[in-house]
DNA sequence: TTGTACGCGTTATCAG
DNA sequence: CTGATAACGCGTACAA
């Protein structure tokens, strides 16, 4: 039996002679306990090995001081960043993680929030699967008046805070710096269009487009997945046109980081034929060859800034929900991969 | 109010004029209970938007159904997998992970222990942290009957199960290549010889070079962590050495992409001139230039098999703990960094 | 087949 | 300052 060696405070109240309630309350360092019996109390649960059961304590408080995060997958740069993020900030807190995987399809991420939403959880944070559509299971948590926060991907729904990049600046910024790079004819791997998130850097590369007077051209646009493979294909296409590109800009590293590859395979040079952005700046980009210019989404901070809006939502015993809209500021890296002064002053020297 | 909407048992009991206790029942699908009511009560469970409170049942079963994972770090290619296989494994019999980082520190991983055990977890699943010692908070886990399984990175505990790498066999099978690629002056970087895998790694390094009469040279091993820095001040050693090294075998694929950096950085031909061999796999090993042979822990069996351990550990409700195990073989991968026979060929035509 | 009553380990309320 | 008691939501002997 597993429970066979638990103590509780019913067992330090026997052996003390006092009552059980006493004991609780010298643990939980109530004001008004003697000193005395409270030192005796902490003495003997030490003695003891007492281990208070978080599992009675929530089930009478309501409240289990775990948050759960759901992400599409943990292994990307951006997820562990802002999980570690969520995890410096809360933990001082008392309160504990528990991270799921969505691996990106809606199915699971509704599951694993029912799962969660059992478990009494204090408080979600998600980051929506590509294939989420519906908000029904959005609903729930809602309806369950469980805090709520989404960061990076969102979906519109009321009430809910989010913590998320500007994506349409970041997109503006990359497209922006190619232009500045003197490139021309700027294609775009972009994610799923159903996605805020790549929709937004989209945008932005076409409102950069226009403002430097640089006619869209539908062709130049691709979608991709965040696999090697989708980038190379994606070069495929590209290099099929009569007009070939001058410029990639990436919604994703790992597209870009395919796209180079191919680019390579052809004998392109980069930067000098062709400039390449990713997005993300997962820490590949720093190592290949040659390095990536990418975007950055100061990810830390994004988990740190979610965390505390959870806090305050929390802290606010009312019933009103406050919705909180952070937006952060991307920051581009920028590396050989699109630095052509680079080159110019290698070749002037 | 949080709990204001809930519903309980109670209340679908009191709306069908019937006992909590067959609600219960009903929903537990106890064979004794009418087709009948048992239809009725799951009717009104789902009208009535009812949710098990799983910490009342964990309270009263005395399990949680959740299991928890402590890792190093989540963002590591071969944790990530792991995570990923006991998931896949774990899920479909309803169990949920807690996934705990402890940022190599031991006195993290205490904590995390700590934390877990207070949940109320049904198992452990953990790799140990890199500065961990003491086993005192293993013990905590085994007087706290629960079960515990290592993978990867173990402390040698009487009564505990682990899935390993065969990590003796994987250094002797990466000096043996090396060595066949027509190296003889292989040096080694090595991790914290305090952990297990490290030290069987260079067990099975020097075992290589003794089987192929290949003098063991000291000043050809050096500790490196897991950085890319750590792998260029490697080469800053090895090469001030007057014997240089034609091969570097590493214990980590970050030392080892740091030590290639390095190399290329002294124009030093690799594999020509250099061959580097690392450890684990990781996805950018495939797409730095040149890419990295490194040696594949198969991660995703791992966790898979570490699953079945544990499932196979709380099948049996004796009270015996079964110690199993198991040790998986390594699988060199070979890529351009050591390939010498490639440039060979290319040379030829 | 169903109902009654109790306990899982805590904490909160109300007396004293 | 401390003790008795109820309650959190559920599962399960025992009885009917």
């Amino acid at each position: 039996m597993k429970n066979k060696g638990k103590v509780t405070i019913y067992d330090i109240s026997k052996k003390l002679n006092i009552s059980a309630a006493t004991v609780s309350r010298a643990l939980n360092n109530n004001p008004k306990i003697s000193e005395k019996t409270r030192a005796l109390v902490a003495k003997t649960a030490k003695e003891m090995n007492y281990k208070q059961n978080r599992l009675a304590q929530a089930l009478k408080q309501g409240r289990t001081n775990n948050v759960g995060v759901i992400v599409p997958y943990i292994n990307r740069s951006l997820f562990s960043s802002v999980i570690r993020g969520i995890e410096e900030e809360l933990t001082p807190h008392g309160y504990h993680i528990i991270i799921c995987q969505s691996h990106e399809e809606a199915e699971n991420e509704a599951e694993q929030i029912n799962a969660l939403l059992n478990t009494q959880i204090d408080g979600i944070f998600m980051s929506v699967s590509r294939t989420t559509q519906r908000t029904d299971h959005i609903q729930k948590i809602l309806n369950d008046h469980t805090p709520l926060v989404f960061f990076d991907r969102k979906i519109e729904v009321p009430g809910v805070s989010s913590v998320v990049l500007d994506d349409f600046k970041a997109g503006y910024i990359a497209t922006e710096h190619l232009i500045k790079e003197d490139c021309h004819k700027i294609a775009h791997l972009s994610g799923d269009i159903n996605l805020e998130i790549y929709k937004n850097r989209f945008e932005g590369y076409k409102k950069a487009l226009k403002d430097y007077d640089i006619e869209f051209n539908p062709e130049y646009v691709i979608q991709v997945n965040s696999k090697i493979e989708s980038g190379m294909q994606a070069i495929d296409e590209l290099w099929n046109l009569d007009e070939k590109p001058d410029a990639i800009f990436s919604a994703g590293d790992y597209a870009a980081l395919g796209a180079m590859q191919e680019l390579r395979a052809r004998k392109i040079k980069i930067p000098q034929e062709v400039c390449v952005v990713g997005f993300s700046n997962e820490p590949f980009t720093k190592y290949v060859e040659p390095p990536i210019t990418s975007m950055d989404q100061t990810p830390l901070m994004m988990g740190k800034i979610a965390a505390q809006v959870f806090l305050e939502q929390v802290k606010e015993n009312t019933t009103i929900s406050i919705e909180k809209k952070v937006v952060l500021p991307p920051e581009l890296i920028v590396r050989e991969s699109s630095d052509r002064k680079l080159y110019n002053l290698s070749d002037a020297s």
